[in-house]
DNA sequence: CAAATATTGTGATATATATCACAATTGCAA
DNA sequence: TTGCAATTGTGATATATATCACAATATTTG
């Protein structure tokens, strides 16, 4: 079930899926460790930085602040997310803010350092494209979505989308999301205010489609939510 | 400023911008031309199809009819742009219906000839992941500001939008949008119902920012335009 | 050109969602 | 533990936007 939410959501995809081991030599061989602390950020909207990272354990949220100060989140990436592509491939700015949302280990990858990967392993660039183009159907979704979906429903969308980039799953197909989310996220996510989120949010746990586990929000049936999101 | 424009709203870019002519001359050899009439439909959402085209002359529309059956506009498409790539990288369906506007002529490329073409001159995929970064930025931007600006500031970006597509520069400055365009249209491009699009519209003719040659419309004072749409 | 169709403008009303205001609860730090 | 700060729940109210209902104009089509 949670690769439905993966494949539904047009989520993020390890660029190194099908790579041959001799890529992913390579690769580690010229890559950069980092690693980020908790709630620490990895850069900022709108800095300027040419290289990008690799996702390899952890999680990372990215979001964009509005000019009203509302904070909108794009995304939440788990390992084998890459991370700043955008700026990487067109040198435009930092497209998002990217923030750890517990302890994460990446790698950095230079922009002279990827093109010349790339150029000797054209499946690279291709892998970059399906990337893009599978965040590009995401985000369209978005925008439809936006316009026609109801709050409640743009909440459950919200908690797919945690889900897709957290969740586990558990033998008896239940996903749970193994982090502390604020409905301040949720409803960032979801782009609605703090106050609706938490009363879709109350809906959707006495419903029974959402459960709570120690602090941590379960998604108790994964094809319902998927129903109400509209997805 | 309509360079201002295009840069602004993220939009198309020419994937042949800077190809040295035996990138051209090889695309040529191996596309194949293709006819659209005004109002013709070259693919629909959901439809299968591997091949992408490259739009050498016309004007086209990229939509998707939502859940609700509302056509919600996701960008309009000018000379350069590339067309059905999301398909082509990622083997999806198509991820959005393309209409002509206006009678257009396209050339067509297949799967297997793209790949192959760029697996000889990689910086087509340099190019093509270029584009794809641009209009992710541009979605992206569309997601907040579907949460955060009013729909006379969405009105607004919904005229940048259609400047970026098919706006004509006069030496004046002023843009002129060389095409009939509805009301629906432009609501279906802010997301917002057809009579308040009207009413945002005719306040911005009011207001002189935009203004009506021969049912045309022309965007009178760009600058503030894109100060309206809170970009 | 006339008739048929589609588009546009605009008031009145309904409705979804944001905003406000706090009390209740929870998590965290000392 | 005890207190302090942050998060959450929930009613009441405000507000932006959609929806409804037409008349008034345009634009096509026969």
């Amino acid at each position: 079930m949670l690769n439905n939410f993966k494949q539904q959501m047009h989520g993020s995809e390890d660029i190194f899926k099908s790579a041959p081991w001799s890529v992913r030599r390579a690769f580690r061989s010229v890559a950069i460790p980092v690693e980020l602390r908790a709630r620490e950020v990895l850069f900022h909207a709108e800095d300027t930085g040419d290289g990008c990272y690799y996702l390899r354990a952890g999680n990372v949220k990215a979001s964009v602040i509005a000019r009203d100060g509302q904070e909108r989140l794009l995304a939440v990436l788990g390992p084998g997310a890459l991370l700043g592509e955008l700026a990487l491939v067109d040198d435009g700015p930092r497209s998002a803010t990217i923030s750890a949302l517990r302890p994460c280990q990446l790698l950095h990858l230079t922009k002279s350092a990827f093109f010349r990967l790339a150029d000797a392993n054209p499946m690279i660039y291709r892998q970059a494209l399906r990337l893009l183009a599978h965040r590009l159907r995401g985000t369209n979704d978005t925008v439809v979505a936006q316009s026609t979906v109801t709050v409640a429903g743009r909440v459950a969308r919200a908690f797919a989308s945690f889900a897709e980039g957290l969740g586990e799953e558990e033998p008896n197909g239940r996903i749970t999301l193994p982090h502390r989310i604020s409905q301040t996220d949720i409803a960032g996510m979801a782009g609605v205010a703090r106050e609706n989120a938490s009363r879709a949010i109350n809906d959707l746990l006495r419903h029974g489609v959402l459960g709570r586990v120690g602090g941590f929000y379960t998604i108790e049936r994964p094809a319902e939510l998927l129903d109400l999101a509209e997805i």
